[in-house]
DNA sequence: AAGCAAATTCAACATTTGTTGAAAACTGGC
DNA sequence: GCCAGTTTTCAACAAATGTTGAATTTGCTT
């Protein structure tokens, strides 16, 4: 009796050449870890919208925090060269041309990275740690002693504050009008404020 | 062969009267939920900080999101009456007196209240947006007209961004000095900023 | 003292998650 | 045209999580 029924194919096996699986999965990786964060983010979602198997992630990248570091925390910059180019320009306007980078830098990717960066510092203290570490070495090392004499630490924290409240605004929030608003607009109104911060007088 | 084995007594039942079960949850979730985050959060690490079981949380708040609810998202304090109190002072130093505020507000506890919304706006869009109408509301609302006639809302947003920025450093990331830094410290350096975004010029 | 209501723990369930191993289909070299 | 290697899907597992129901103990009222 047992007729040979409808052979449903199973479309299992390697797939016709053509697809770059692993490129997709980092597309896709970079998408879904900046919308959700990396707890929220799912290896099946993320495989999903790259439209291959979950299996993929540990076959191309061998498990979920090894395509994070890959896909989000290689970040697409040097900072330290960054950094050491803002410093060789002029001083009294250094404000504005932090701000201008800072702006270039991440609207790049759309904000994607720096919205998975702060959505996964917030859930990781280690991540924390890591962000800490980062402003300490780069930003506070190249501008103590190059800028200003007093209260280097201070600077560099507050700073930090104003740079890290604006990608919050801009990229994770998205507040009406600063996640639209150009980059002259805001370099405009910000960057006086870095430059308080870098040469003014704290204790006004 | 059945032997009587050691009566291990199960320790069910009503406990003697004394524990406030309920505050005990709220005060771990407090902590917890501020460490964590939400997701990060588990009911069970909750109830166990708060040496119950975990059941206790369906029991007195009907689940986790409750739970999340009551002991995060209802804010210490009435925002309206706080910035309605600030509006009435004096416009030339409403800067420094707003920092003066936010710090002495989420400094209350510790900062661990700032830290779970943040870390929860980071994880949920829903909460973003949330962060988003509660700016607009109650700050930007009471802002509009009163203060500067250019530009109100993204003179908000140049605000929300320094406040966010500032609680994140301080709360969350605890950078050095920030996390540590005297009130007056920080609403000198930083309150002066607040007042430009307020009342200054945005375009030099 | 009795009985009812409240509080608490325990055990279990259904989901979801990251990961693994095996089977299958394609590719390229000989 | 065969064969080794690579890529891909599928099925399954163990661990963790939020939630629920039953059992049990305590407190309060009459």
């Amino acid at each position: 009796m047992s007729e040979a029924v409808e052979q449903v194919p199973v479309r299992r096996g390697r797939r016709p050449r053509g697809a770059d699986t692993r490129a997709a999965l980092l597309a896709a990786a970079r998408e879904v870890f900046s919308e959700q964060g990396y707890d929220g983010a799912t290896v099946r979602a993320i495989a999903g919208r790259a439209g291959v198997d979950a299996a993929m992630v540990n076959h191309w990248f061998g498990g979920k925090d090894k395509l994070f570091s890959e896909a989000v925390l290689q970040l697409p910059f040097n900072p330290n060269e960054i950094v050491a180019d803002l410093m060789k320009g002029d001083i009294d306007d250094l404000g504005i041309r932090i701000i201008r980078r800072f702006l270039a830098t991440w609207d790049a990717q759309d904000g994607g990275v720096f919205a998975a960066l702060i959505r996964s510092v917030a859930a990781h203290e280690q991540v924390a740690h890591a962000l800490r570490d980062f402003f300490t070495r780069h930003v506070f090392g190249q501008l103590a002693g190059r800028v200003t004499t007093d209260d280097p630490a201070l600077r560099a924290n507050l700073i930090a504050s104003q740079l890290i409240g604006l990608g919050v605004t801009r990229y994770v929030a998205r507040f009406d009008p600063m996640a639209t608003a150009d980059v002259e607009t805001l370099a405009a109104a910000i960057g006086p404020n870095i430059q308080r911060y870098l040469t003014g007088s704290l204790s006004s």
